[in-house]
DNA sequence: ACCTGAACACCGTTCAAGT
DNA sequence: ACCTGAACACCGTTCAAGT
């Protein structure tokens, strides 16, 4: 598999850099209208862009994903770090649990990033990584606090934490399922 | 929405019955082979029918995708009843989820019809009827052992039991993670 | 470096015509 | 009651032609 090779943001053209934006923003328009599939094609339109260019910034479902999570991405990551700086570990994975459950209920397409366990897009790239440090900073501090075993890993904290907003959102009352199995989650994490 | 209105299994014309079979054959071929798409056109075509007879059978893919998990939904469900019957609750529960975890990990689409809320079938409501009682008993006596928190349903079980297949399969190594994930579930039960 | 739109294969879905 | 295949709208993807 060829690494798909885009053009670092900071030297796109300034036609490059306003077609990108207006396809995120039709995009995140046909998210709120409840169309979550995505298609370049009908993208393309919406956005006034032609199809080539639409495949040009997107060449592919994930791609685009990770454009429209980055923020959200982003934030999560900073919850991870303040998470890591609580004096009670255990808190603050509590917390950054919640937080992360919250943030995926909302936003659909961070689901999906964090689903995903390899990122394409150079930026995900590194916020996953960034994810990961803290994360592991967490843990480590958690598991010397007893709360959490100690075979479960950084990663296994992000796969944990899909699986529960998957339990969350596979029936009815999601908010409510959301705080039964996050309870069910931090009392499991210390085995 | 109106109930899909399908033809109860037992009156259908003989020539309908092996068209049936010989789609949910193709359907088969097709997963086997690692195309898990099922698209009607090309499984009508790979299965020798009509389009319209393909759509007749399967009006949507969750018909199609029950139709190919049935089995395993039995087989699942009589995993439960035994279950309910062992003499050690926990044991059983236990025992139940990691099989659970087993089949839908060979079987996606076992997966698939575990994760929705709502079958669309008769034969899958049924079954997912079935498994909602065995599970509630199995429930019931884990409660009276101490090996589940009183505010865990039957149904709940469902979700999470998705849910650690989600985690488990959302990164490298996903029968060793079932395992570790597994045991954060059953120790998260207990509350 | 980037944009455009034609072009092709393919799918989802419907439906009139059959037996 | 069931089957068939044409038909239509639409999508994914590519690519030659442009600026």
């Amino acid at each position: 598999m060829a690494q798909s090779r885009t053009v670092p943001a900071s030297r796109r053209r300034s036609d490059a850099v306003r077609n990108r934006a207006q396809l995120l923003e039709a995009a995140r328009r046909q998210l709120a209208d409840g169309d979550d599939t995505l298609a370049l094609n009908a993208l393309a339109r919406c956005a006034g862009v032609g199809i080539g260019t639409a495949y040009r910034h997107f060449p592919n479902r994930a791609t685009l994903v990770e454009g429209l999570a980055a923020d959200a991405l982003a934030a999560f990551v900073t919850d991870a770090r303040s998470a890591a700086d609580d004096p009670d570990p255990a808190r603050g994975l509590a917390t950054l649990l919640r937080a992360g459950l919250a943030g995926m209920a909302g936003d659909h397409v961070l689901a999906e990033v964090l689903r995903s366990p390899h990122p394409v897009c150079v930026e995900t790239i590194g916020l996953s990584r960034e994810l990961g440090t803290a994360l592991g900073e967490l843990l480590d501090r958690a598991r010397a606090a007893g709360a959490v075993s100690p075979d479960l890993g950084a990663d296994d904290l992000r796969r944990l934490l899909v699986g529960v907003h998957t339990a969350a959102s596979a029936g009815p009352h999601p908010d409510a399922a959301r705080e039964r199995y996050l309870r069910v989650l931090v009392a499991g994490l210390a085995g």
